[in-house]
DNA sequence: GTCTCCTGGGAAAAGCTTTTCCCATGAACG
DNA sequence: CGTTCATGGGAAAAGCTTTTCCCAGGAGAC
């Protein structure tokens, strides 16, 4: 009973080959008589066999794994994509492997490369990718090399590399949001940016400035103001905006907890959200929906953009990389109760 | 180039053998000659040699893999506490597996086994354990198979088992956060308290009632109300401590997404916080901090935990099980000002 | 009745590394 | 100068599974 049983002590106890036991197990393509496998079975059952994996992959050629990259686990949204990502592996049997980069994007590829040597069967890389054209690049020869192996890959909002790919629609989304704090009223807007190179950050801001150029509303350069993707950087980016832009209505985050971050920032002034300046965020997350005012933002369903990533490579397609978009749905919250009532009056009058 | 170089190769150009490769690649017991040495590092360079980790893990036994258990990856706690693990192990050119049992305990022992399968190096169980005796058992038999196979456990927060353990110290953490409250003048208390087979809403139950009774206050049976450990557990037992609870000052909620729920339970029946009840939580989650009012509550370093879990899995110990007690800090915020002038006034003057 | 084909079982190789065991060489010691 | 070690290199086995190839027996066809 000490150490663990090997196929060929279920051959042996089944009174069979090893070939005939490991046909029985794995189900291959050659049948085995109903008679055999029985005992097999049976056999393995008696000793609590379980196959060793190590031996599989090497033979096999890749693990029952799959890995998966996110910027940052602490992050409410990668964490939420984690999740489902890993509650549909564990309904196919596989395990997850998770590297978080540490919003380092360069290491993305060094872990693809890692994981390659793992011989995992998929990467799922999850986050905003970079637009920088050297690392897209040097991410890209390793994906190419990790397929090469036989692995695949899929991507959550990432559009920038050959695989299948589930893209959030942040274009949409930034765009109904500004439609609708348009439609509040809100005409002086200003954007914490997040980082230049940030696609994801990128793309909402496009968005955004798209519904508001769809009601005539401008956005000025100087309003928009780049940060980090982070809490801290949301608030950097406020002070600065509180700082050097006058007669501002509404800000609009990328990113939740970018939002959390200018709120402080706010706050730090004593100022009040909304009675001051209005706020909107980027995400939905989960601990902020409790949060007073509660914040105007666009949902994600985070859950559902792992599990669909997950899908995609199970049933991964015959090369021609497909694309799965995810919609998103704008959150009127009170942090967004319309402009000022002073403005607002003046606005009816003019 | 297609394909992966194996040790054979770099062998064969190295002009040595196999085994004086392993040795040169791997640093064995055994020395090789510096010049042979040479010519092999060499070699694996220029054919991007990487060992294949299934064949390596067959040979040894146990791959180069942490598995980590959690109940759910995307409450931020837990993922805090993952971030350490995973920068820690990133550190040591570990992998990191994790699985997230869904808050089913008992699914706790199933991936132990599972992680005993992938023959990996380690396991380190967060969270909370239960106190079911028949689980804690199962899950004890799992563990201690995994450690026949030469595998190492930790578990954080968690001292049921046999195995290094790194603790927060709950019950001095509750402990100062009531003594705190009460120091500020509370004595109407009631505590949202987790599922009554948690250890770890156990231990802070016990320890804010040993710190209540440290001054003298007393915490009536009727006022502990047992919830799920989320955020709709603590809106539910504060909806019934709202309903059946008269004269409360303070709720104490054994986590900060209890408390989370438990603020929104009270908004939805228009009072406010804390000029009508004070709250506090326990974990100052990090997304919580901008919150307004800014939640009392203990805090915890999760990503230390984590990391204090890898390390005590790396400098495994003789086999007497260590345990590491990581201290816990109240954060007192204006959740919990102290008590509503009228009943301060009124205590005065009695 | 013989030949061919198909089904299902088994032996053995392959997959890649690590490690044991053996061997040769040169140094140290008596 | 002969014996004994220590050092460092190589051949080969072990670790466990999957899969290819071979083979035997039975069924069907002519």
């Amino acid at each position: 009973m000490e150490g663990n049983a090997t196929l060929f002590d279920v051959a042996r106890v089944a009174g069979v080959s090893l070939a005939t036991a490991s046909r029985a197990i794995n189900g291959s393509a050659r049948t085995v008589g109903a008679e055999l496998r029985e005992k097999v079975l049976r056999a393995a059952q008696e000793l609590d066999y379980s196959p060793n994996v190590a031996a599989r992959a090497m033979k096999r050629g890749h693990a029952e794994v799959v890995g998966m990259i996110v910027p940052d686990i602490a992050d409410p949204y990668f964490s939420g994509i984690a999740s489902g990502v890993m509650k549909a592996a564990d309904e196919q049997g596989l395990m997850v492997s998770i590297a978080s980069t540490r919003r380092q994007s360069e290491r993305e590829a060094e872990y693809v490369a890692g994981f390659r040597r793992q011989r995992n069967r998929a990467v799922i890389l999850a986050g905003s990718r970079t637009t920088s054209r050297a690392e897209v690049d040097r991410l890209r020869a390793e994906v190419e090399r990790f397929e090469a192996q036989g692995g695949t890959v899929a991507a959550v909002s990432q559009r920038k590399l050959p695989v299948d790919t589930v893209v959030v629609e942040n274009r949409q989304g930034a765009r109904a949001l500004a439609a609708d704090l348009a439609d509040l009223g809100y005409r002086d807007f200003a954007v914490l940016a997040g980082p230049r190179d940030l696609l994801t950050a990128k793309d909402r801001l496009d968005g955004f400035r798209a519904g508001l150029a769809d009601h005539g509303v401008d956005l000025a350069r100087e309003r928009i103001v780049n940060g980090e993707f982070s809490r801290d950087g949301g608030y950097q980016a406020m002070e600065q905006v509180l700082a050097e832009c006058d007669g501002v209505d509404c800000v609009f985050a990328v990113n939740d907890v970018m939002a959390l971050g200018a709120i402080s920032a706010i706050r730090a002034r004593r100022l009040d959200v909304p009675r001051h300046l209005s706020v909107a965020g980027f995400g939905d997350i989960s601990t902020l929906r409790d949060m007073s005012p509660r914040l105007t933002t666009v949902r994600v369903d985070l859950e559902k953009l792992g599990r669909l990533a997950l899908e995609m490579i199970l049933s991964s397609g015959d090369g021609v990389p497909r694309t799965h978009r995810e919609k998103c749905q704008v959150v009127l919250g009170s942090s967004t109760p319309g402009p000022k009532l002073a403005s607002r009056r003046s606005a009816a009058r003019g």
